[in-house]
RNA sequence: GGCGCGUUCGUCUAACGGUUAGGACGGAGCCCUCUCAAGGCUUAAAUACGGGUUCGAUUCCCGUACGCGCUACCA
């Protein structure tokens, strides 16, 4: 039997980072055991329609570098693949379970229930399950209002074990007489989610441990149906600082924030993949090859895990570490347009990427962090002035940068060598020359080596910076 | 409230029932060094609690506590 793994989110506007690592997990699951993932779009809620929004899931997922097999614009005979182009199918399946005595019309009002529920009841009270088969059906046509309900058996208790938790019991009595088809016709994800995994022929079900304890109800389903259950597994939450569920307002959850920000797919994607598994060694940076290759349901945990942007950070910096600058390139060129800078060749910004890719932590630190490589200093760090700016380095500098001007080969080399022989001329450590020119060049007291840095600047740019510096600098 | 799931350093986590409970991020310190990073080294820091089972429990069982999830005609 074949793997078919697939990712079902609800189309919010957005792809959130726990179920970027769902729809990880459903992939890595899918590639190494030769399998297909299907990407289905969940959208049975009409009232949470949100414009645009399965199209920015499919570009985050592509972003991301998750590709699905079937989905949509991707037919795998076994489409259409969002839920609201299926209407026909949930109905004439609702309308299987009412003639077979599995479900049945309710009639009960949004105000009824309501009143049921703040008179402590926790559950429905079944009071519908009561109206004979064909005088509900007379009363449908009719068109009096009403959705469809399952039944629960009464008694007994259902048993299944998951991937990753084990053997996981419900008793019946503690499930409710959970809606399947809506007043509007559309039906619950209860209904929409058995019926599709078994018409799509899903063989795993991947998804998040919210969906745990609504899990019997669909085990139900398919058992009233009489088809094959597939098998389960119940991913650990993604938490926020507090525990609490990851969440919007305590901090970025998009896929698209975090590309936004600066975050390079490769460590977003390693990052998310160890929250919940990891590869029983210390290793700890993984390529998607690397994950595909290695990537096991029996190593995920149980527990769940605060997302931290610490580690997410050093990830990427590791990640940034691996990438050439040539590869860096593309990624960094737009930054550097967008600030207004886009007269720089490809060859400046790549030296530039080469001194300052572990300096950065994010992309955007590249047009962020040193702005000296793309514009004249505004201002000079005071502190650094204060610090390092001596009363007799306008001196010393002035005699280096007589010197530089001489210079026939402007690079590293020649600039430090020219740098110390002029420190020794004035009998004074290379230090005092160092941090007086970093400061007149870049206009701050940190950054790549100084000697390097000139280099890539360039004889004329250095010199002409130094001259405005003295100006400035008392 | 009911049901379910979970619980190893602050965080992510490792540990066939036998380890000085390991690694990583972050923190502290040192080294390297023209600064900032990076890198190297060192260091503080954890098995929720109580009972069993066992020669021996982080590990197995029970209970308690705590946390989280679900409890919608949302997914």
């Amino acid at each position: 039997m074949s793997v078919r793994t697939r990712f079902a989110p609800s189309p919010t506007g957005y792809l959130h980072v726990g179920g970027l690592r769902t729809a990880l997990y459903a992939y890595l699951f899918a590639k190494q055991n030769n399998g297909t993932l299907i990407l289905r779009i969940e959208d049975t809620d009409q009232s949470r329609k949100v414009e645009g929004a399965t199209e920015k899931l499919i570009e985050a997922l592509q972003w991301a570098g998750i590709d699905y097999d079937e989905g949509p614009g991707k037919d795998g005979n076994h489409g259409p693949y969002i839920q609201s182009e299926r209407l026909a199918i949930y109905r004439t399946h609702s309308d299987l379970l009412l003639k077979n005595g599995k479900a049945y019309h309710c009639f009960c009002s949004a105000e009824r229930l309501e009143q049921l529920r703040s008179s402590g009841a926790t559950m429905y009270d079944r009071q519908c399950r009561a109206i004979p088969y064909d005088e509900a059906q007379q009363r449908a046509a009719a068109g009096e209002p009403h959705v469809v309900r399952l039944k629960i058996p009464d008694d007994g208790e259902l048993k299944f074990h998951d991937e990753v938790r084990g053997d996981v019991t419900f008793a019946f009595n503690t499930l409710d007489d959970q809606v399947l088809l809506k007043t509007d016709g559309f039906p619950t994800y209860h209904l929409a989610v058995v019926v599709d995994d078994h018409a799509m022929e899903v063989s795993h079900v991947i998804r998040g441990e919210e969906w745990l304890p609504s899990t019997p109800k669909h085990i139900i389903l398919y058992q009233y149906f009489g088809w094959t259950v597939p098998k389960f597994a119940h991913l650990p939450l993604l938490l926020n600082p507090d525990k609490s569920k990851l969440s919007k307002r305590q901090g970025d959850v998009a896929v698209e924030d975090y590309r936004a920000k600066g975050y390079l797919k490769e460590a977003l994607i390693n990052f998310v993949a160890f929250l919940g598994w990891n590869p029983g060694d210390e290793r700890e940076i993984f390529s998607m090859q690397d994950l595909t290759n290695e990537f096991s349901i029996n190593r995920v945990g149980k527990a769940g895990a605060v997302f931290n942007i610490e580690k997410l950070n050093w990830m990427n910096q590791q990640h940034m570490k691996i990438k050439s600058d040539n590869d860096l390139l593309p990624l960094v060129k737009p930054l550097i347009i967008e600030k207004g800078w886009g007269s720089f060749s490809d060859e400046y910004i790549t030296q530039v990427i080469g001194l300052m890719k572990e300096r950065v932590v994010v992309l955007s630190d590249f047009a962020g962090m040193c702005p000296y490589f793309f514009e004249e200093p505004s201002s000079y760090d005071e502190a650094a002035k204060a610090k390092n700016w001596k009363p007799e380095s306008s001196a010393h500098l002035l005699k280096l940068s007589e010197t530089l001007k001489t210079q026939e080969i402007f690079n590293a080399a020649t600039v430090e060598a020219a740098l110390r022989s002029t420190a020794e001329e004035c009998k004074i450590g290379a230090g005092k020359l160092i941090h007086p020119m970093r400061l007149a060049i870049s206009g701050v007291s940190n950054g790549p080596s100084l000697f390097h840095m000139a280099e890539v600047l360039g004889k004329e740019t250095v010199i002409r910076r130094i001259g405005t510096a003295l100006e400035k600098i008392q």
